[in-house]
RNA sequence: CGCGGGGUGGAGCAGUUGGCAGCUCGUCGGGCUCAUAACCCGAAGGUCGUAAGUUCGAGUCUUACCCCCGCAACCA
């Protein structure tokens, strides 16, 4: 049987420099999404990488006394390598100045110039000369150049446009008939509002100001938009336009593309019209996620307030940071980090509530069975039905929440299991049944731990996408199976037949210093 | 000017199709002792930004207004 597909893309970042936690986030956030998907049984693809091109790049390198490539080598390594640190499930990471790539951009801007869709025409805009830059009418700050503030002149200059006009009631028709595309819906309000309804005009997808681009094959004083470009990464990294394009046709179009919410308009309007020019489908759906912020607003160097992934993995592991950063952002949405705000999850959520349940039930497992998992209990009481019920619905939940992407509150579903799991041992008290002598009450205790072991093991099952690590941890001290890792073995509750648990139960997570590590977080922020 | 988002008990947030206002943290009181001074229960605390409207009934729909944030395209 062939398996279902499911190819989710993350932005091919722009090199400015070291990746801050926004980016990781939406890195890690496709990567959660795979994982899931792969734990469905779909056969997924994971693709990121890199944005190379364009003027910014090409400025920032001739300060620093680099050739462009060697800026975009070097960035994309840093790249990689936190990826790697992350461990990050992609299957492909895409350099837009890679061959495979820039060849294929070439093709494209032919296709689409032979079909008419870009033609050659004038660009008129504000030129200041000092800067050698153009800028738009609303550009402008009191009708002076913005960066320098002297006086611009009225130019033109030969470009090339894409034709959006032509495709604007095709897009809008797109939305009509999908009008599940964007998520969250906010967004494709903002888009049609904003851009659609008063009506698209020409993109102009050509530059001339700078050269560190692909050259357009006829006319090479002429670089391709860097959008264009870029854009066109999620099909040239599944061959498209190569001689091998199987991957095109196994993964095309795209399950999910995830971007932050600053570059849906590129995405919501511009890649879906490209793509229709191109004659390919168009991809299921678009989510556009909020940005960490800080207290004081966006993270910024100026501001001294920027956090780095490394510095949260280093210090309190991968799967802490990740947990973090998906459960702070609510759909849709921004969330903003606090010092305060992170110990606080580590303690209570990952110490607390998860890693104590965990090792309350290893020590009472040791203590009354000498570690061995009892069978499940035949006749069954209330209260155990009652959770079992319980976990069942929310499982339920998880599910529906991570088709609709509210990852956070897929996670929130996940520790609502595990708060009903603590408040079940206080239900059911086994260190009083275990100090009878009375049959009944030692089988009760029986029911008791199977049902503790059990929920963790469907806990440890959900965490997977999320956590990996500790979900490995939670089965390999609870002494679970590899069959029983999967989704299917939490559909019917009850699967675990026999088993050991560990002698010694290793905490999951050490509580933190709350004093010590905010003040410890706020000094690695400002250095 | 326009557009989008937000405005829910001390703090941070959920509230899908309108039906007695929830969660986490914090505070106060109690319980338990299996566990990482963890866990469980209870209580206090909100006129859900303001005003009006629709409805048997609105945080949830309509209108107007106020405050905060963001976006206003050929920069990425």
């Amino acid at each position: 049987m062939e398996n279902k597909t499911f190819y989710v893309t993350t932005p091919i970042y722009y090199p400015s420099g070291k990746f801050h936690i926004g980016t990781a986030y939406t890195t890690v956030l496709a990567d959660c999404i795979k994982r899931y998907k792969t734990l469905r049984g779909y056969d997924c693809y994971m693709l990121t990488g890199m944005d190379e091109h364009g003027q910014k790049i090409q400025d920032v390198a001739e300060k620093n006394g680099k050739t462009p490539q060697k800026h975009v080598d070097e960035i994309a390594e840093i790249a990689k390598t936190l990826w790697d640190k992350m461990d990050i499930h992609y299957d492909d990471f895409i350099r837009t100045t890679e061959e495979r790539h820039t060849k294929v951009v070439e093709d494209i801007f032919d296709k689409l110039m032979d079909q008419g869709d870009i033609y050659l025409g004038e660009y008129e805009g504000w030129y200041c000369v000092p800067c050698e830059t153009f800028f738009t009418e609303t550009q402008l700050v009191d009708g002076k150049c913005p960066d320098c503030g002297r006086e611009v002149k009225k130019m033109k200059e030969e470009s090339y446009f894409f034709n959006m006009k032509k495709y604007q009631d095709r897009l809008v028709k797109f939305y009509e008939e999908n009008p599940d595309f964007i998520a969250p819906e906010s967004r494709k309000n903002e888009l049609f509002n904003n851009f659609i309804k008063p009506g698209l005009e020409d993109l102009c997808v050509s530059r001339t100001s700078f050269d560190w681009g692909v050259k357009v094959k006829s006319n090479p004083k002429h670089v391709v938009y860097v959008w264009l470009d870029a854009l066109t990464n999620y099909i040239t990294a599944l061959g498209y336009g190569s001689r091998d394009d199987s991957k095109l046709k196994k993964y095309w179009p795209a399950n999910l593309q995830i971007v932050g919410k600053d570059i849906i308009r590129f995405h919501g309007i511009y890649w879906p019209i490209f793509l229709m020019a191109l004659g390919l489908p168009l991809p299921k759906k678009l989510y556009a996620h909020g940005w960490i912020m800080m207290k004081d607003g966006k993270m910024s160097k100026s501001k001294g307030n920027v956090v780095y992934p490394e510095l949260l993995i280093e210090r309190y592991g991968l799967d802490a940071c990740k947990y973090y950063l998906l459960k702070e952002l609510q759909y849709g949405q921004d969330g903003v980090f606090t010092p305060e705000g992170f110990v606080e999850r580590f303690n209570i959520d990952l110490c607390n509530d998860l890693g104590n349940l965990l090792n309350r039930t290893i020590g009472m497992m040791n203590k009354y069975f000498e570690g061995n998992i009892p069978q499940n209990v035949e006749n069954k009481n209330e209260v155990d039905e009652n959770l079992q019920e319980y976990v069942q619905q929310k499982i339920k939940a998880f599910e529906e929440d991570m088709e609709s992407i509210h990852i956070s509150n897929a996670l929130s579903r996940i520790w609502e299991i595990i708060s009903r799991s603590n408040k079940y041992i206080d239900e059911t008290a086994p260190w009083v049944l275990a100090k009878s002598e009375n049959e009944e009450d030692r089988e009760k205790l029986k029911s008791v731990m199977y049902h503790l072991i059990e929920n963790l093991r469907i806990i440890a099952v959900l965490l997977q996408p999320f956590m990996p690590e500790t979900a490995e941890k939670m089965f390999k001290q609870l002494g679970i199976k590899n069959e029983l890792k999967s989704w299917n073995s939490i559909q019917e509750y009850g699967k675990i037949e026999s088993g050991k648990v560990i002698e010694k139960g290793e905490p999951l997570f050490m509580r933190l210093d709350i004093e010590e590590e905010i003040n410890y977080i706020k000094e690695a922020m400002k250095a």
